[in-house]
DNA sequence: TCCCAGGATCAAG
DNA sequence: CTTGATCATGGG
């Protein structure tokens, strides 16, 4: 936590293997498609990411040193325009990190756990370090999800950036650079479909984006109320919300909400799944989802996370 | 030109 | 509770 400058606005701080519980993979956590937000910045090795802390706009960019097994965490960062400097920022960076990286999920417990399970244990080579990220916002972690469906991860990236681009506050920082924040929902909901559709290329989604921002902003859906429920009454209740299904619904809970039982079940996962634990029979996705569930209890979201990424990665 | 992408929705069986 | 067609958009 070190190299605060009262001038210049610009920081960095060191985060340590010995904060991180387990090992860490950052390119592999950042590039694996979760829902939570809009994918990071990338330029080399490094990860770029703008957020609002403690009222104030920060833009930070992170470099992992070493390997996954024995590493550090170089974080350099800079404030918007009127940003008071103080040291709390650097901790709230740090916290921010802590939740957003998973860096506190003990990953060798989870290893050592299903170590037994012949397929999920396959995945543990290749991905070890990979994290569950963590939304900060509800609302961002929604639509993301929802402009996920039926879309590749390519793709809904580039209508989340230029849904930020058009309908996003604008940010400025202290080395000329600025950035856009994600859209707040009382913005989305005054527009057309058909509009934001043109500027997006959301495609048939911009409808339910459209209405589910409307939703909430006229008090009819309650996010944060939803997530305080259990899971399972949660999970109905975000299926009255057009767009979302079962599979958006279980990515909202499980990147937005950090609810760890989620196994949302897509293309992917429903091919791996009754490939290499079904012996090929196939099975309806909500059977997929329970049985991932009923097999991984609180990892759940986790074992889903491998798989997928194990047989993105064309290892099927 | 067809098929696919971290699916949802509706009608019909 | 399941299956099939349809829904925009861009990449391979």
């Amino acid at each position: 936590m070190a190299g605060l400058s009262a001038t210049t606005q610009e920081f960095s701080l060191t985060i340590p293997m010995e904060f991180v519980n387990g090992p860490f993979n950052l390119a592999e956590t950042v590039l694996s498609g979760q829902t939570s937000a809009p994918e990071w910045l990338r330029d080399g090795l490094s990860f770029t990411d703008i957020e609002v802390l403690g009222g104030s706009p920060i833009k930070y960019t992170v470099s992992q040193m070493g390997d996954t097994a024995d590493f550090s965490l170089e974080v350099r960062a800079i404030t918007g325009d009127h940003t008071p400097q103080s040291d709390e920022i650097a901790i709230h960076l740090r916290k921010h990190l802590t939740q957003v990286l998973g860096l506190k999920d003990d990953l060798n417990f989870f290893y050592q756990k299903f170590s037994g399970d012949k397929v999920l244990s396959l995945t543990f080579g290749n991905l070890k370090g990979l994290r569950l990220m963590r939304g900060t916002d509800l609302f961002e972690a929604l639509i993301c999800s929802i402009l996920s469906q039926n879309n590749s991860v390519r793709l809904w990236n580039r209508s989340a950036r230029l849904m930020m681009k058009h309908y996003g506050r604008i940010v400025d920082f202290m080395d000329g650079s600025h950035g856009f924040l994600f859209p707040q929902p009382e913005r989305l909901a005054k527009l057309t479909p058909r509009e934001l559709r043109s500027k997006t290329s959301l495609g048939y989604r911009a409808k339910p984006v459209v209405m589910v921002s409307r939703m909430i902003v006229n008090e009819e859906f309650d996010l944060g109320k939803v997530a305080a429920e259990s899971y399972e009454d949660a999970k109905e209740m975000l299926l009255v919300l057009p767009g979302v299904g079962p599979k958006v619904a279980d990515c909202f809970l499980l990147y937005g909400a950090g609810r760890l039982q989620a196994a949302p079940v897509d293309v992917w996962i429903h091919r791996i799944v009754s490939k290499l634990y079904l012996r090929g029979r196939k099975t309806s996705r909500m059977k997929i989802a329970l049985f991932l569930r009923e097999r991984f209890l609180d990892w759940a979201g986790y074992a889903q996370l491998y798989l997928f990424d194990y047989a993105r990665g064309g290892k099927l």
